[in-house]
RNA sequence: GGGCUCGUAGCUCAGUUGGUUAGAGCGUGCGCCUGAUAAGCGCAAGGUCGGAAGUUCGACUCUUCCCGGGCCCA
């Protein structure tokens, strides 16, 4: 026996492929991408695209710093596919890969790196060990990036430091100087103490901390007393009588100029003792009773009579441990301002113009000085008390309580936890400090009359932001953004470039800034350092009267790298003569406070134009519980170990897999689950090369209306999934592109079509009508798929590719070919219904069949035969009409039979009475008809006789 | 604390303008096949749609509040 169904297995037409099952994908893909090295195919596909329209999807800058990560991970591979999708969908699509090379956490490495030898070095050599390390990591970045199976220019990138990238931020800057939005002022921004310099928002990162939090009288001035008095809030002259102000950071008390009221608040006053003294402390009606709470006062009278802040604007007071005003101007008064809230504190605010942004503000208003007595260290200089003078202010917030208390001005202390910015570099929390800065004015008018605050908001809804929220986002955030500070007092990065003369006048002209680009464009950033301001503006420049070259000095200021990275759609896009607005953006979503944002106000401050048409943005990944990721957790996922794990198409069927719109849970065991995906669709390619090897579709090629009726229905799926997936890849949503294909491998193909063919392709002839309309109908979704997965598995796609037979369209690689396009002539939406009832009675059937295994009845669906009994007629003719015989072979069954008189519908079936071909397996009735052949049934003794 | 945002089976996703017992695939369990074989097929069990209240004849879908995430900010 065993020796017959070896000889009939001869007999059949097995699947044969080159395509292993096994994917091996680590050892794979390494050669599939030196291949691609070889054959250049990030050129060759802008060749044969070289007279298509463009799509330009523009890089993102990532930092130069460290191996890359699942963020980087996301958002390359992101773009990747819709590069890849967009050049099969016919278009040019140019991919510049870019990198931000400046910027202070290069620099705060290499200092590091250097320990104590740094402060022997001079800026210019600093510059050049940050530029070895940035090259370093963009080749390592480089490298990590192609190993994800990318296409772009990475022979040539773009670098934020190479002197064509940096003479356009000069330019961009000049356009901007041109139009009047770059202005110096001394005004409180984050500073970093320990990395001494000027820190932009986007170099905070907040973490919670534990703050003092003191509420301090400020005793009323005499001449102010007797206001209070004849307002009624104080009756005992007495009584030591103050403005409570609350405050969680005792040490900018040194620098407090004013205490601010609003003017629509209700003020009381409450009358206690403390410490053997009588006081009575003006404060907000709203917060009398926490105040109370936080003195634990037991005794005490609050005034009946209650006063509007306006009442108080214009009292004085005496600071709690300065005696002189230590600034110009006049201070130490209460002012009016419409911020102070009755949230929290006393209803009066400790105002220190050089320390935080809204008192600086109220402080403009109230023309006080702008007063920052700390120095570059975040040490105090010296016009404080000399007790104070030189000591840390990060460090003297118990000393300033002690004295308070010791003065019996200290009311109450506490403590709280809120979350603070973070230097995220030195990790040390930020200080407000008024430095002189250089900004870029979002609401001082341009020539044209508008800001670029309105002009931003103007246009925004010109963008197409996906997802929808995104644009709510990004407006609010310009709504509320202040002016954007600049500059940095670092070394590694593009210098502003800006001259002074010895009067203090600043050269500063659209003119000199061009002079200044000309030079770094030739020289690059390095030769302002190295060269004399003659030499950079060149001799031939006009300087503005009063303005000599032996009297020039050079800032030393350097750029925000923001300001770098903001520029790219200049310094590439426009410099590649690409136009602006260019198609795509897409990053994550914490850009629409970096790169979105900052493009955008530099592409329309200095070109009236966005960046961009369309904002696309992914979010985080965060652990398999929806946490945020991080190495102290221990819930970090190394991206680089996974893509040596499973290997690149995994982890790009992965981000491929996710909605990205949202949070991406991320772990080993996620990824690792992909896996099952990818076999399961690499086994259903496996399976259709396998069963088309034999087949050319120029020469044995069905026409469809000649096809199998079960063969048009998976034509027709197949035009359905085209549709869909088409749908999906033009709205970026690549999950549902891979749910889609994936649920057609295996609902489709594997479950139904593919199993069902077995006997048609195994066993019929070679050359067979029937076998080669099945082969036709596989070949067509073999080609579809294998485009459609193309730009996801871009590995495995052109593995496919490459051992797939008699390839009717020869290409170099899968990734030159077209998408596919749904064939408009097949209407499958009309053959629907009629399928969808088939499969209904289908899964009847199998399910009754299920019954007669569990009763051992049968082993095999080929033994059974299926007795359909009804009298919808409905189904009847359904039925009838598509074939007994087609039913028989889509439920893979021996028989079916029709019952139509029975009223009530059921599916009965029991072991089939006929003999089991020794062939094809099946129990036909004609087994044992041919006489040369008895244990046969007719069909195969027919095939094997030829 | 504020802005934006997310929360449907163990996992990844569908759920049309609110309308009958909330779907799919995977995974799991149980079985079958051994001519896709470190494959293939079938059946089954899994969800009070984050929670509570409200609007409505009717809410996974609308409103409010709460809980828990994420990004950005203060």
């Amino acid at each position: 026996m065993t020796d017959d169904k070896k000889s009939f297995s001869k007999t059949l037409n097995l699947p044969q492929t080159s395509f292993a099952m096994k994917a091996n994908l680590t050892q794979r893909e390494p050669a599939r991408r030196k291949n691609w090295d070889k054959m250049d195919i990030y050129k060759k596909i802008l060749d044969t695209r070289a007279d298509s329209p463009q799509y330009i999807l523009h890089d993102g800058p990532p930092y130069a710093n460290g191996d890359i990560h699942m963020g980087h991970v996301i958002n390359k591979v992101l773009k990747d596919i819709v590069v890849k999708y967009k050049t099969m969908a016919g278009f040019s699509t140019p991919y510049v890969p870019g990198w931000d090379c400046h910027g202070l956490p290069i620099e705060a490495k290499v200092f590091t790196e250097l320990g104590e030898k740094a402060k022997t070095l001079s800026k210019i050599e600093i510059r050049k060990l940050c530029k070895q390390y940035a090259s370093k990591y963009v080749k390592l970045q480089t490298k990590q990036f192609k190993n994800l199976g990318i296409f772009g220019d990475f022979e040539n990138p773009y670098l934020t430091l190479k002197p064509q990238y940096e003479a356009g931020i000069c330019e961009v800057f000049a356009e901007l100087v041109g139009k009047g939005l770059v202005y110096k002022q001394l005004k409180p921004i984050h500073w970093s103490i320990g990395c001494q310099t000027a820190l932009a928002d986007a170099e905070l990162e907040y973490e919670d901390i534990t703050s003092p939090s003191v509420f301090v009288n400020f005793p009323v001035a005499k001449d102010s007393i007797a206001k209070l008095k004849s307002l009624g809030l104080v009756d005992d002259e007495n009584s030591n009588v103050c403005f409570m102000i609350w405050t969680t950071t005792p040490w900018t008390l040194a620098a407090n100029l004013a205490i601010a009221a609003n003017p629509d608040l209700d003020y009381k006053s409450v009358t206690y003792s403390q410490n053997g003294k009588k006081f009575t402390s003006i404060i907000a009606q709203a917060r009398l009773e926490a105040v109370i709470a936080a003195g634990k006062l037991e005794n005490y009278t609050v005034s009946k009579k209650t006063v509007k802040g306006s009442d108080l604007i214009g009292l004085r007071y005496c600071h709690p441990f300065i005696e002189k005003n230590p600034t110009d101007n006049d201070a130490w008064v209460i002012i009016s301002a419409n911020f102070v809230t009755t949230e929290d504190g006393t209803g009066l605010v400790h105002t220190a113009p050089g320390h935080g942004l809204e008192d600086y503000i109220a402080g403009q208003q109230n023309k006080l000085a702008v007063y920052s007595p700390v120095k570059d260290d975040g040490c105090y200089d010296d016009t404080v008390p000399s007790w104070l003078c030189g000591k840390n202010v990060l460090k003297v917030d118990k000393e300033v309580n002690n004295f308070l208390k010791d003065k019996g001005l200290l009311f109450a202390k506490g403590q709280i936890t809120h979350s603070y910015p973070h230097c995220w570099r030195s990790r040390m929390p930020v200080i407000f400090r008024a430095t002189e800065q250089w900004f870029i004015s979002v609401d001082r008018p341009m020539p044209d009359g508008k800001n670029l605050r309105g002009l931003a908001l103007e246009r925004i809804p010109k963008v197409k932001w996906i997802p929808a929220w995104s644009e709510k986002r990004i407006t609010g955030m310009l709504e509320s953004r202040p002016d954007w500070c600049i500059s940095r007092q670092r070394c590694w990065g593009m210098p502003i470039p800006v001259f002074y003369n010895s009067e203090g006048k600043t050269l500063l002209t659209k003119e000199s800034v061009l002079a200044v680009s000309r030079h770094i464009r030739q020289k690059g950033s390095d030769s302002w350092f190295t060269d004399s301001p003659k030499e950079i503006l060149g001799k031939e420049f006009k300087l503005p009267s009063g303005f000599s070259f032996d009297d020039l000095q050079k800032e030393e200021n350097i750029f925000d790298v923001w300001f770098e990275s903001g520029c790219s759609w200049y310094s590439v896009a426009k410099q590649a003569g690409w136009p602006i607005p260019v198609d795509l953006y897409l990053e994550g979503s914490d850009q629409h406070r970096g790169w979105f944002q900052l493009s955008l106000l530099q592409a329309l401050g200095a070109e009236g134009v966005e960046p961009f048409k369309t904002v696309l943005t992914h979010g985080f990944t965060v652990d398999a519980e929806g946490r945020k990721q991080s190495k102290s957790l221990g819930n970090y996922v190394n991206a680089q170990e996974e893509i040596g794990k499973y290997g690149s198409d995994i982890l790009r069927l992965w981000v491929a897999s996710v909605n990205y719109q949202e949070d991406m849970r991320c772990s080993d065991t996620l990824i690792g689950r992909l896996q099952d995906a990818y076999r399961k669709i690499r086994n259903t390619i496996r399976y259709l090369l396998g069963n088309i090897s034999d087949f050319d579709p120029a020469t044995n090629g069905v026409a469809y209306d000649k096809m199998f009726e079960i063969d048009r229905w998976a034509v027709q799926q197949l035009q359905k999934l085209i549709g869909e997936v088409t749908e999906a890849y033009e709205n970026f949503l690549f999950h549902r592109v891979y749910g889609l294909i994936y649920n057609f491998c295996v609902v489709e193909m594997s479950s139904i079509y593919m199993d069902l063919l077995k006997d048609r392709l195994y066993c019929d002839g070679k050359d067979s009508a029937s076998r080669r309309s099945a082969q036709t109908a596989m070949y067509k979704i073999l080609d579809a798929l294998t485009r459609m997965l193309a730009p996801i598995l871009a590995h495995t796609a052109e593995e496919i590719y490459e051992a797939t037979p008699n390839k009717s369209e020869r290409a170099e690689s899968v990734h030159l070919l077209a998408m596919p396009k749904a064939d408009k002539s097949i209407d499958w939406k009309n053959q629907e219904p009629k399928w969808e009832k088939l499969m209904k009675l289908r899964d009847e059937v199998l399910k009754e069949l299920e019954g007669l295994r569990k009763n051992e009845i049968i082993a095999s669906n080929q033994e059974a035969s299926v007795t359909v009994s009804t009298d919808d007629s409905d189904l009847i003719s359904l039925v009838e009409q598509f074939g007994i015989k087609n039913f028989t072979a889509l439920c893979i069954v021996s028989e079916v039979k029709l019952d139509k008189q029975k009223s009530e519908k059921t599916v009965s079936a029991q072991k089939s009475t006929h003999k089991k071909c020794q062939r094809c397996w099946n129990y036909w009735p004609s087994v044992g008809k041919d006489a040369e052949n008895p244990e046969l049934c007719v069909r195969c003794a027919e095939v094997i006789k030829r």
